[in-house]
DNA sequence: TTAGGTGCAAAGGCTTTGCACCCAA
DNA sequence: TTGGGTGCAAAGCCTTTGCACCTAA
């Protein structure tokens, strides 16, 4: 696999889409970072106008280049698997230690899952939260 | 378990919330139903003012009565597992319908998963997306 | 009785849209 | 060259807030 924007230049191209300047401004501030809020990203981008962000952002969730992560009320945004591994998280609670998941048991379950209602997964998001081993011994 | 209202009642009163007409009502639209969203729920209850929606949704969240669903840029909001079996759901990226999974095979999976960090686990949440099998057809 | 809850209306924010100009192909 | 993309500004929504009145406890 080519570099993350060759990655992105080429589903544009695949999809007749223009490779702009702005584009790839935002996808830029997106690459290797957390997930970012809607307000974070425009932060980031000071000379991108606000509406031009939220017109990249509606194509690249189309083009399945981004998605939007679950927070409550809010949502933060992110890029899709494409550009990094996939994973899952375990989050304790206590300490807020993050442990990454390396795996794909959950994967075909949930390819197992959906088939069972003539679903075509495209996306998911796992989060588990809980007590890591030392904040367990230390309860 | 006592039935979903005397739960919902319980619960206010246990937080030294007053059980009002306007919080039954809202409580109950959200009674049975498959994820709702605001202007949905706002729908549902013609006599209910809309700031007032808003309020019992704030609340019934930060008592774990509800909880958002995000759907890309928008959300529903449905019972928490209190006042339902628990469950997942699939949600179609294209028209937006949400189907409900009533499986376990996925919190076995996590449960095992977690064992090899030696993770207890004590919530989770899973969201998948992609094409239910009428906008399949469509396409 | 009275502290908290509600309706109403207005304000506040976030997101979308119309339009003229600009630029990637 | 030209159709799609962008900036700007304004409109449109969705959500929150202030306040006077109402009601559950």
């Amino acid at each position: 696999m080519g570099s993350a924007q060759e990655t992105f230049t080429s589903i544009l191209k695949a999809h007749r889409q223009s490779i702009t300047k702005t584009r790839l401004r935002v996808f830029g501030a997106l690459v290797g970072q957390e997930p970012l809020s809607m307000h974070a990203l425009v932060a980031r981008l000071p000379d991108v106008d606000r509406a031009s962000v939220y017109r990249a952002v509606d194509l690249f969730e189309r083009l399945g280049i981004i998605q939007h992560l679950n927070m409550g009320w809010k949502y933060k945004l992110e890029l899709t698997d494409k550009f990094a591994d996939h994973h899952h998280h375990l989050t304790c609670v206590k300490c807020g230690a993050t442990i990454a998941m390396n795996e794909n048991e959950l994967e075909q379950v949930i390819e197992r899952l959906a088939a069972v209602h003539s679903f075509a997964p495209s996306a998911h998001q796992i989060e588990i939260q809980g007590l890591c081993s030392q904040c367990q011994q230390a309860a």
